[in-house]
Formats: structure tokens, sequence, C-alpha cells
DNA sequence: CCCGAATATTGACAGTGTCAATATATGATA
DNA sequence: TATCATATATTGACACTGTCAATATTCGGG
């Protein structure tokens, strides 16, 4: 049964892969994870990777998912967390996403890269509904039951990550450093969250 | 003086390759963008760009800068002509980045792929500025002489580029769609740029 | 026990960026 | 005008990549 072993792998090879991935990510970039590269981190030839994705590209979705999906399952409970404010909620998400990019820079950079994923695949998008559906489920609650000015719980959510999306692209990117209000001397990001946070009386 | 055209270039090599370099960038992305697929673009030696640009992030980043110094000679003025109001002039520029976006979504990623391009290069530093100084400055204008609340001008141009940025980037990423804001009926991105402005009472 | 299916290996190919060696053209100096 | 350093372009090579085809090994069900 394990006769040979050290020469041929079985079963966990596909694991081993992420796992192997995942740490070349963090190391170099995304541009550091090469079939072959995470074919030698993993102990074997070169295609046998070949074996469990049939693509760099489905390599990398394998990543991603697997990134989105740790992110969903700490958000998600928070947004649905009745027993915090609503406001509590989205600070508590917005925070969390923002120390997410921050310590994980290449993993981050990684879910968005949709030209290196496969945009098309249903697990990934669902990982993102995961977090999509449930913030706007938040934001519609807080709605009265007049619902007269402002905009739809839809826009604000997109509203809202779009200004998280934004602010760490850049920051990651090196177009912005970090810094404090020059008004309230808060961080800049806890400041312009509040304040948009305030802005849709939240 | 022309005897032997047709097998040596001279002088003009460099805005040809830069100019290879753009049609290929639009048509197949970041990617197409190769030393020899410009060189073969330009009718060259796959070697010839090496006089011109030392590396790929080189050639690269001259055509970020050429893309970044077309926007900020747009931007500029606008931001900065005192015939408009600060609403209009801040709409006005909201609503050309966001075209300019849409339109050509392979050149709007390059200018931000950081990664692929010397985050040091000083003169594409300087685009960014001619496009965020006057932004701020323009905020800074808005501000009554009490200064009360709210939050400072750096930081509302840096929130409000992020919401740009962030939005544009899920845009061309495929993760949002193209859609109408659900109470008011406007298209999704004027509904949340204009909540955004009321918000900051401009 | 055996055979098909799954999995891993080796080898090959075209494409890439980059370097070194070589060839040609330009422009300043004599 | 002749010469020569310098700028520019060419050819050739190398290591690396993704991907495919052919081959070898292992696993699991009949």
């Amino acid at each position: 049964m394990n006769k040979k072993r050290d020469h041929y792998h079985h079963g966990q090879l596909r694991a081993g892969l992420l796992a192997a991935g995942l740490t070349l990510l963090d190391a170099e970039g995304v541009d550091g994870v090469t079939i072959r590269a995470v074919a030698r981190g993993a102990g074997v030839a070169h295609s046998a990777p070949a074996n469990h994705f049939k693509d760099r590209r489905a390599l990398l979705t394998g990543l991603a998912i697997e990134i989105f999906a740790a992110r969903a399952a700490l958000a998600a409970p928070l947004l649905m967390d009745t027993t915090r404010t609503a406001r509590e909620r989205l600070h508590g998400f917005a925070r969390d996403w923002l120390d997410f990019g921050l310590a994980f820079p290449h993993r981050y950079r990684l879910i968005w890269r949709r030209d290196c994923l496969d945009g098309d695949d249903l697990v990934l998008n669902a990982q993102m509904d995961l977090i999509y559906d449930p913030l706007v489920a938040l934001f519609r609650a807080t709605h009265g039951p007049g619902g007269t000015g402002g905009v739809s719980a839809e826009s604000q959510a997109i509203a809202l990550w779009s200004l998280l999306h934004g602010y760490l692209s850049m920051r990651l990117n090196g177009n912005l450093v970090e810094g404090r209000d020059e008004k309230t001397g808060q961080p800049r990001a806890e400041a312009i969250l509040e304040s948009w946070l305030s802005s849709q009386q939240i």
C-alpha cells in the first residue's frame, strides 16, 4: 500500500499544491505562483499539477476561492450579528477588510485579478455574494419604512465596497501613504470610513 | 544620409515603440505588451528596444506616463476652472475619469499596475500629483473659514478618488454590472457620485 | 488476479526577458 | 573630407515559462 512513497504522490497533491501556492503567493506575489514553482514546492514533477488544475488560471482560481472563502466565513456572520448595531457591524466589516488587505497584500490583489482568474467560475462568484448579499440586507434593514431620500441599499453596498477597495488598492499600490486626517487626527482610513457612515445616517 | 533605410532605424524608434505598445495594450491588455511584440510592431529586431527601454518595466512605465499625462492635461484645467462651481468641477472630473476608464479599460488598469511599473519613477509620480494637488486645493477652497466638522481636504480628495477607483476597478473586473439605482433610477455611478458630493455639502 | 482509470514522470516545443558579441550609422573633431 | 567614438540595431544564446504528448506507475473495482 505504501511501498514506493517519495516517487508517486496520491490524494493529497491538490491540497499540497494549493498550500505551496499560498506560500509562494505571500512571498513573491502572483508572478511567483508559476505552475512549475508550485510543483517544486510540492515536490512533484513540473507537469503533475495538470492532473488537478487544467491551467495556471485554474490554479490561481483555486487559490482565490480559498482566500475569498476565508474572508466570507468571517464577514458574513459579522454582518448578520443582530446583537450589534448596524454601525458596529459595518464598521467591523470595513475594519476587518482593511486589516486583511494590509496584512496580506498579495492575497488581496489576487482575488481582484480577474485577468488571472476564471471570471466565470461559479464557486468564486458565490463567495463574493456570500459577502455582498448580507451587506445589502444590512443596509436595507436600516432604511425607514418611508424610504424617501438617499440611494438604494444596493448602491450603498457598492459605494462602501468601492470606497474600501479603492483606498486599499491605492495603499497597496504605493500611491497612498499611511497617514492621519489633518483635521480629526484619526488614522486616514478611519476618518474616511466614519465620515461616510455618518453621511449615510448610520 | 539615407542610404540604407529599412535596415537601421534612427531617432524615431522610441516613439514608434510606444505607439506600437499602446496599440497592443488596447488590443490585448498588459500581457500582450511584450518587448518582442512591440519590436515586431515597430519593425525592428527583438532586442532593439533595449536601447530605449532598459526593461519591460521601463517600457510599460513609459506607456503609463503617456497615458497619465493625457488625463492630467484634461483634469487639471478642469479642476482649476474658476468659471464653474466646485460641484460642477468635481462632477466633471469624476465623470471624465469614469468615462476614460470604461472606454480604455486596459489603459486604466495599466496605470495602477505598480507591479508592472517603476513605482519610483519621478515623472510618473509627478503626473499623479498634477491631478491630486488641484483636487485637494479645490476641496480646501470649499471649506468655510470656521472649519469645524467633517474631515480634511486631503481626506476628501482621497475618499473621492478611492470611491471612483474602487467602483471602476470592480466594473472593469467584471464584479459589478452597469445598472441603475433602485431608488432614484439614475445610473448607479451617477447616483453614488451625487450622493457622495451632497453628503460633503458640495 | 487483472485491467481500466487516475495520477505522476520525462521530454519536447514555442514563447518570453535579458545578456553578450557584432554590425552599422551618426556626428563631432581634425 | 577623413576618422573615430558613440549611439543604435542585429544576431545568437540562455534560462525560464505554460502546455502538450508519450510513457510509467499506482489504485480500485470486477
